[in-house]
DNA sequence: CATTAAAGTTAGGTATACCTAATAAAAAAT
DNA sequence: ATTTTTTATTAGGTATACCTAACTTTAATG
């Protein structure tokens, strides 16, 4: 039962992050997404396995119960942090990111619950994510990213996978942002771009962006 | 120009507050107060001079003018805390100062404008101390502590120097806040109680306490 | 199948910030 | 003026979390 330190949350947040891309998550894409040597993830790894709240399987490492609840936990506090940020102190969805990857280290759980409390408990962050009860109880919807929608569909954006602030930047300037109904009007073939319809404009969007936005 | 970390804020704010009340700061009441042992904070303090933040004069460790405005940034973004603490998530003036001195340490001075801004601007935290502002400047005011009140004198509560959480509890439960006018009624002889009014009741605060206490 | 490339780990090292035990210096008390 | 006590520092050590360089293992490719 040794203290756990705000690496172990950084960790277990972007390991729990990671692997709902793709499940195990390897020391290299781990280490890409902390912007950390390869070996010095190697070397945490190893620790947090001690400590028991991840294990390594043959393809990447895997978060046990404890590990995931703990990194649920966190999710939480950076999501409350980030709605705190937006609804309360008039940021930007693109500046609230970085700003929460600190703050959800330094709240205690009085904070949080005065948090959820003062913001009426908050299903999701600024992003479309939902965020954790304090049970560690999160809501599931079956989603499929805007890149996989035929010509003439219609979806909802639920949420948009990325923290980058230019790319978050550029999404809310098309009025790419949770909520909203887009249509796709053409799907570009080789793997080209999107035409969508949003709000009764059109844009071409990337695959690759388009990939990011998750719709119901 | 090394990189400053949250320990070398915690270092200087806690110089800062104890230089208020005498004004070279020993080592030893530095230790005690940051709950350290004293060799570890002399350790430090040297690598904080090497920094050019702090120097040591005959009878303590004193800031440098770079040390004195890194400790108002610190001190800043701590009392902002505490008011974002009261004023928008609810928490009692008793609950806010362990929660600031970690969430001091991770706002960037953009959340800092932010809590000023959605605050309007407090001149005070919740204790009555005065909140730097962004050049530093800090409001100073000729203050006295309740206890050098004489008989029958009045004062107005400005602020109150102290974090303990049960020593605030008490002093809300009796009013004893920032802006309350207290009136001394009488004083004890040989260091005892003083007998005071607030808002028509009455009370026997001890000399401790009353000294806590700085009035106008 | 052999070679090359990618991914992961070991080895050895650094910086930061803490500790206890021992020692030195300064202040207070006798 | 000694002795005692308090205060400060040095010495030696630990834990955490990072690094680069070198090596090993695994996967991909000709
Ligand atoms: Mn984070
Ligand atoms: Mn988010
Ligand atoms: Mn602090
Ligand atoms: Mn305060």
């Amino acid at each position: 039962m040794e203290a756990d330190t705000s690496r172990t949350e950084e960790y277990l947040e972007s390991i729990y992050k990671l692997q709902q891309e793709q499940h195990p998550v390897s020391t290299s894409r781990l280490a890409e997404h902390l912007k950390l040597s390869a070996p010095s993830v190697s070397e945490m790894v190893k620790k947090l396995t001690g400590k028991g709240l991840v294990f390594q399987s043959e393809r990447g490492v895997c978060l046990t119960d404890e590990g995931k609840s703990l990194a649920k936990k966190v999710i939480r506090r950076h999501r409350l942090s980030e709605r705190l940020l937006t609804d309360i102190l008039g940021f930007n969805w693109d500046e609230v990111h970085d700003e929460a990857c600190r703050l959800e280290h330094a709240i205690s759980p009085e904070m949080e619950d005065h948090i959820a409390k003062s913001l009426g408990n908050p299903r999701t962050c600024p992003h479309g994510h939902p965020i954790p009860d304090k049970d560690g109880k999160l809501a599931k919807e079956k989603l499929k990213p805007l890149s996989e929608l035929k010509a003439r569909e219609k979806g909802i954006i639920v949420n948009v996978f990325e923290e980058d602030p230019k790319m978050l930047k550029y999404l809310a300037s098309l009025g790419l942002i949770p909520d909203v109904c887009v249509k796709v009007e053409e799907v570009a073939p080789f793997g080209g771009p999107l035409i969508v319809c949003v709000a009764g404009a059109r844009y071409a969007l990337g695959r690759e962006v388009a990939s990011k936005i998750k719709v119901k």
